[in-house]
DNA sequence: ATTGTCACGCTTGTATACAAGCTCTTATAT
DNA sequence: ATATAAGAGCTTGTATACAAGCGTGACAAT
């Protein structure tokens, strides 16, 4: 068995970092994930140093390296960028949509929408049926992208962020939401096939806002303040 | 004389190679960055790895360090993504400017303006006078998302890419297109003034593809296509 | 009891030795 | 002359030894 390298170790540990089965605040310890991957410090800590860069963790000099906790701000702030960004690429994309793209819009949405409608306990989600939303509810987004000819945005917009990310996933898990997704594709899809604008800016503005309106109501866990920054 | 870390080293790097003083497809060697820094391979690699990840460079296992070459179609979605994220922040502010906002504005306009006036020949503008330039240009822009508050929004889409950032510069460097930017910041003024959001959109959509725009015309260096990816 | 000091053990930071792989050169065989 | 194979010399990749700094806790002096 040859052993992990830097990249693979690096995308375990965002992995982890993103589902949150490393916890924020946590402390990550070099030698205890040189044991783990049975690899030298070099290659932990170059992926801790990459990490760091993009802010899932901060590294303190001769003391130790935290998992930094999510900044509600910045993921405010990124969202008014999703919405910015997703209502002009729609904006240009009613201008020139055809037919059997709209096709391929709907299937995408159906198919999370059987996802989803398999569920029968939803206070039970684990991270893998997480994961599985979120990655066809992403495709949904991504498909308008690569229709419109920006597949490098999407994938700017869409790498994992140490705020939007986490938040995000413990938006999925927190577990009575799936419905209002399901509900705001929809209508973003009829909004879309009127040529709607001012209703496409206003689902899209619900929609990515969506966890953010949530964190006010009382569905989330108690401990979903340990891993908030208190700024 | 204490040595320099791998940040500063970074740092210092992508400073250069924003600059174009590294030119893209040259090659890096560790050994030689290590000698004239006076550093060990851990550092040097550190701080290349980091470009390597953001862009800058390619590592390429057991052969070398390659300067990437400017993605145009990235930088294309880039600035498709800069103006539909300004055109909203400007759509809000025109909402709540007040007079002394719209004082402070026209103060980083007039910087640029007077920055500019000073020059007598174009066409041997130095790095540190792009620079300034270039820093006058991004405060004007900066200013009104921290107005509304969005500055870590700014810092996202400010940092160095290894698409945009070059493309700037050398758009800047090039020369005879400083009158263009000033035109178009005083007609960004008066558009906001006027409250009109479609001469926002259209003055916005020019300004920002303006090194787009000049890349048709003959002004850039033949040396150019040399830095350009060849898609 | 309180406070100050010191030392030990932990952390990350850096340098270096060695491993592994690519490329070009060179020499040898056909 | 040409083709092929072996090796030298470069590159990056990895492991490890050591340096340097922080924090805690024990212990001693007041």
């Amino acid at each position: 068995m040859t052993k992990f390298n830097s990249e693979e170790i690096y995308k375990i540990l965002e992995n982890e970092l993103v589902t949150l089965q490393i916890k924020p605040n946590e402390i990550l310890s070099e030698n205890a994930l040189c044991a783990r991957f049975d690899v030298s410090r070099t290659i932990v800590r170059s992926a801790l140093q990459r990490l760091s860069q993009v802010g899932f963790v901060e590294i303190i000099p001769h003391v130790g390296t935290r998992v930094t906790a999510i900044d509600l701000e910045e993921v405010n702030q990124y969202i008014y960028m999703r919405i910015a960004i997703e209502v002009k690429i729609l904006t240009d994309f009613i201008r020139t949509m055809t037919p059997p793209q709209i096709e391929k819009l709907r299937f995408c949405q159906k198919s999370l929408e059987d996802a989803v409608n398999e569920v029968h306990d939803f206070s039970q989600l684990d991270i893998s049926m997480a994961d599985e939303f979120l990655s066809k509810d992403l495709s949904f987004h991504k498909t308008y992208f690569q229709f419109m000819g920006k597949d490098i945005l999407w994938d700017i917009i869409s790498q994992p962020k140490p705020g939007y990310s986490r938040f995000i996933h413990l938006d999925i898990i927190g577990g009575k939401n799936l419905p209002d997704v399901l509900k705001e594709h929809s209508e973003l899809m009829n909004a879309i096939e009127s040529s709607s604008l001012d209703s496409i800016e206003d689902i899209l503005t619900r929609h990515l806002y969506g966890g953010i309106r949530r964190l006010g109501s009382k569905i989330y866990s108690d401990k979903l303040s340990l891993y908030i920054k208190s700024s």
